[in-house]
DNA sequence: ACCGATCACACAGGT
DNA sequence: CGAAGACTGG
DNA sequence: ACCTGTGTGATCCCAGTCTTC
């Protein structure tokens, strides 16, 4: 891929435009700091500028002095001077052990730990340190040491600075993006032509966050995310629920309460995890979302609470969640035979997912190979009349995300915030549909005639190599396109994207691994869709749903049951 | 909703 | 030693 | 031998460098 070059004060620019951007649209919702921090830096150098970003946009946290080595910063003591007397910089700030043994290499601190006597007398000799791993090294080094002598020593001889105004950039990126996942580096891999995206307009009067409140509840909770990746908490039941507890609860705000739901949800299944059961029930009946429901339904369950948990599994059995939904049927019987009750299923032996229409089965056997067992049965499939390819989600998704291309990026009020998006904040909402029928409903007429295919083609054209949620440029091309042209009925592809409609989110995944075209010139209907299982593994559940869906409408689906050919 | 989601796969414990 | 991992800059 | 649940790895810019084991 060719990659472009990027201007001088690059990262200056692009920490420019970030915090300039914010300080716009959220001048009032800004605490006196972070207003600081975009005046103080304004005020700076370029030297100082380009040190700057540089610090705060690597991990450290602290960094060695003479570590500090740019191409376009000659005179690195004066941009730190400067930089310190604008507070932008601290130098030697007290620290943890930990992040003090991070400014060092293994060797490094093995030098450190025997010519210094700070130790007390229980340290291993050298020979012994040496063997451990650094994380265990370091260990030893924090039980060993007493913090304030090895910052003392080091503060003398490795002097080190740290950027301030760490947190209040962290509020500048969350405004920004909208989440706390994406960075500056969006900036370069656009830049670098790495990723596109497509262009959108932005509405600045419209903000994702309408209060200081949501801005605190996204930093708290991106402060709980980070914290979670730290073993010394994960795996203390204790600390855990306090820190869930004291998460603020989101106000009127739906992105954030699902952020708030998904932490709950995490954290609880960790207190499973550490069996503080009683701790995660806290938890999980603090949200609905799922899978919330049913590990409350599962552990009371385990702890022979049946009524409890029949009773929330009676209640998901009107789910709007189809997986949760199927686990109640599922979970129900065993629970009402514990309870010694007959069974309250007006079906019976319930067998919810056993339709009318069963399922197409087939047996192939196939010899053992380093290809994937997809990619080896696509292949033993492929002959002069029929093409195989192994396309899973990516095709009916591609083809969606064609055909509705500019409805997608259609701006609605709010669906865009930033300029680095791959389609709407609700895309994968049931909402999504709703908020956009007009448009979507006459797209969908396309398919009463060819011309949809005009609407794909033209999008695949135009639109080449531009990241789209539901495009997969990898695996979508020409030739493949032609083939579903002249090889699907207009009828199923409706049908198909009608349901991915539905709630996009929840339909956009669990179709088969392949897909066939048959090169015959009889029938409309050219292909059939294939789903691979090797030895051991089975349908999953939104698998079954797909599966259940061809059925009713009679689309030729199988599932292909994969057994190794002996060799010898 | 691309550092969570999505696959396949491997294993444990129950029946 | 050589491969894998962590981190960084573009 | 079956079922279900749970946990794991790979994948999602890329290349260069230093560090670790
Ligand atoms: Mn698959
Ligand atoms: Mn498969």
């Amino acid at each position: 891929m060719k990659v472009n070059v990027l201007p001088a004060g690059y990262h200056i620019e692009n920490f420019s435009t970030l915090l300039t951007a914010v300080a716009r649209q959220y001048s009032d919702l800004l605490s006196e700091s972070e207003i600081t921090l975009h005046r103080r830096f304004a005020e700076c150098s370029y030297e100082a500028k380009s040190l700057y970003v540089r610090l705060l946009t690597r991990k450290g946290p602290l960094f060695r002095i003479d570590k500090i080595q740019y191409q376009d910063i000659k005179t690195p003591r004066d941009a730190l001077a400067e930089l310190r007397l604008l507070n932008l910089v601290r130098e030697n700030p007290p620290a943890e052990t930990e992040e003090l043994c991070h400014l060092f290499t293994k060797a490094e601190l093995l030098r450190l730990v025997t010519v210094t006597g700070a130790s007390d007398s229980k340290l291993q000799p050298h020979k012994q340190l040496q063997q451990l791993r650094k994380p265990d090294l370091i260990a030893t080094i924090d039980e060993h040491f007493c913090r304030d002598q090895l910052s003392a020593i080091i503060t003398s001889a490795y002097p080190y600075v740290a950027p301030a105004y760490t947190e209040e950039f962290e509020t500048y990126r969350i405004c920004f993006f909208g989440n706390d996942r994406q960075d500056l580096t969006e900036f370069v891999i656009t830049d670098l032509g790495h990723l596109k995206y497509e262009s959108y307009p932005l509405n600045k009067s419209v903000r994702y966050f309408t209060d200081r409140k949501q801005i605190e509840n996204q930093l708290a909770y991106s402060r709980l995310r980070q914290q979670l990746l730290d073993k010394s908490i994960s795996e203390d039941a204790n600390t855990l629920f306090i820190l869930a507890n004291q998460l603020p609860e989101p106000n009127q705000h739906p992105a954030l309460e699902r952020r708030y739901q998904n932490l709950m949800n995490t954290v609880a299944r960790q207190l499973e995890r550490l069996d503080a059961y009683e701790q995660a029930l806290t938890l999980y009946r603090r949200c609905q979302q799922h899978p919330s429901q049913e590990r409350q339904a599962r552990i009371l369950k385990k702890h022979a609470e049946f009524e409890a948990s029949l009773a929330l599994c009676t209640e998901l059995k009107n789910s709007t969640h189809p997986e949760e939904k199927e686990f109640a049927l599922r979970f129900i019987p065993p629970l009402e035979k514990a309870l010694g009750i007959a069974s309250t299923s007006a079906t019976g032996h319930s067998q919810p997912l056993a339709a009318n229409h069963p399922i197409i089965q087939t047996d192939l056997t196939l010899p053992k190979s380093e290809l994937s067992v997809e990619l080896s049965t696509a292949i033993a499939l492929s002959s002069p009349t029929q093409d195989c390819y192994y396309v899973e989600n990516t095709l009916f998704c591609s083809l969606f995300g064609l055909l509705f291309w500019d409805i997608i990026f259609t701006p609605i009020r709010g669906a865009f915030i930033n300029a680095f998006q791959r389609g709407p904040l609700d895309l994968f909402s049931e909402h999504f549909y709703r908020d956009r029928k007009i448009q979507i409903d006459q797209r969908l007429d396309q398919l009463q005639s060819d011309q949809w295919q005009s609407t794909v083609i033209h999008h695949f054209e135009t639109r080449q190599g531009i990241a789209n949620y539901f495009v997969n440029w990898a695996v979508i091309n020409a030739t493949l396109l032609e083939h579903c042209f002249t090889s699907i009925p207009r009828t199923h592809l409706q049908k198909i994207f009608q349901q991915i409609l539905q709630h996009p989110g929840f339909f956009s995944s669990g179709f088969p691994d392949l897909i066939r075209f048959h090169r015959t010139s009889s029938p409309d209907t050219r292909y059939d869709l294939i789903e691979v299982k090797a030895p051991g593994d089975k349908l999953q559940a939104n698998q079954k749903r797909w599966f259940q869906f061809f059925a009713q409408h009679q689309m030729p689906a199988q599932v292909l049951w994969i057994k190794w050919q002996d060799h010898d």
